[in-house]
DNA sequence: ATAGGTGCAAATGTTTTGCTGTCAA
DNA sequence: TTGACAGCAAAACATTTGCACCTAT
């Protein structure tokens, strides 16, 4: 059996990881930069960057990429689903607990389904709102 | 009512369009760029990517993004879902009929949904028989 | 002590853009 | 005729990497 090659934690790696579990707003790379030169000042970007594919291989976050622009990351491993609005941007999470995507839907995939990712847009409700007031 | 901005047919938008068209395989730009050379071959990869940005604003087809190198493209712009072979890196539809995404999860939503895209990760067919007979 | 991590800066790879000439309408 | 579009090349942007130094173990 392969051995995971060893892994140090670092006081850079413990802060990228403690500022992207403190959010909840699915932050870039470049977000969590900035935070994490609160706590160590001349961090830098390359190793946000590294740290966060060292976070990614270990399954402790997650890579949400939106086509246009920087990736975002999540901190939360788990399966679960993302509203990105179209007016302003902010990508939300599916309240927890929302059930799974049908099995049988699932089982027409041309192969074995090991994870799934399923993204909605459209209006968040304080866009919605606006829209309405709008009219 | 703002008026669309008019858009001319060149033969470059044309074979940009066609080649995607023509095959099912959910390409890169840079692919779209090598096929459409046979048909104009002084076309550059620029004018790709400018009628692919034209093609995605006129909704007649889709951008796909996976997080790393480049982004790809789709010609069908009806809702559908994609499975990633993370063997092989293919990236197929589902069967076309496949029933949507269950209402009363997409309900759950923080928002209005408009549309969504569901992409599955795993083994395709072809993948899996090799790892079996590799065993 | 030392392998693995860091900061810095340069390199990479993808996509966009400025400019000038061309062509579809 | 003329303004939208093309080709070309440079710029922009996000991300990765090489290297010499540093530090967690």
């Amino acid at each position: 059996m392969l051995e995971e090659k060893q892994k140090r934690m670092t006081k850079q790696k413990r802060v990228v990881y403690e500022v992207l579990a403190s959010t909840k707003s699915h932050p870039t790379a470049d977000w969590i930069y900035q935070q994490a030169r609160r706590e160590v000042p001349d961090i830098s970007l390359g190793t946000i960057y590294r740290n966060l594919q060292v976070l990614l291989s270990e399954q402790r976050i997650r890579e949400l990429n939106y086509g246009k622009g920087q990736s975002r990351f999540d901190a939360n491993p788990l399966p679960h689903y993302h509203f990105v609005c179209e007016h302003c941007g902010q990508v939300m999470d599916f309240p927890i607990g929302s059930p799974p995507v049908a099995a049988q839907l699932l089982a027409l995939a041309p192969g074995q389904v090991q994870s799934y990712r399923l993204e909605c847009y459209g209006l968040c409700r304080d866009c919605l709102e606006g829209v309405e007031i709008a009219k």
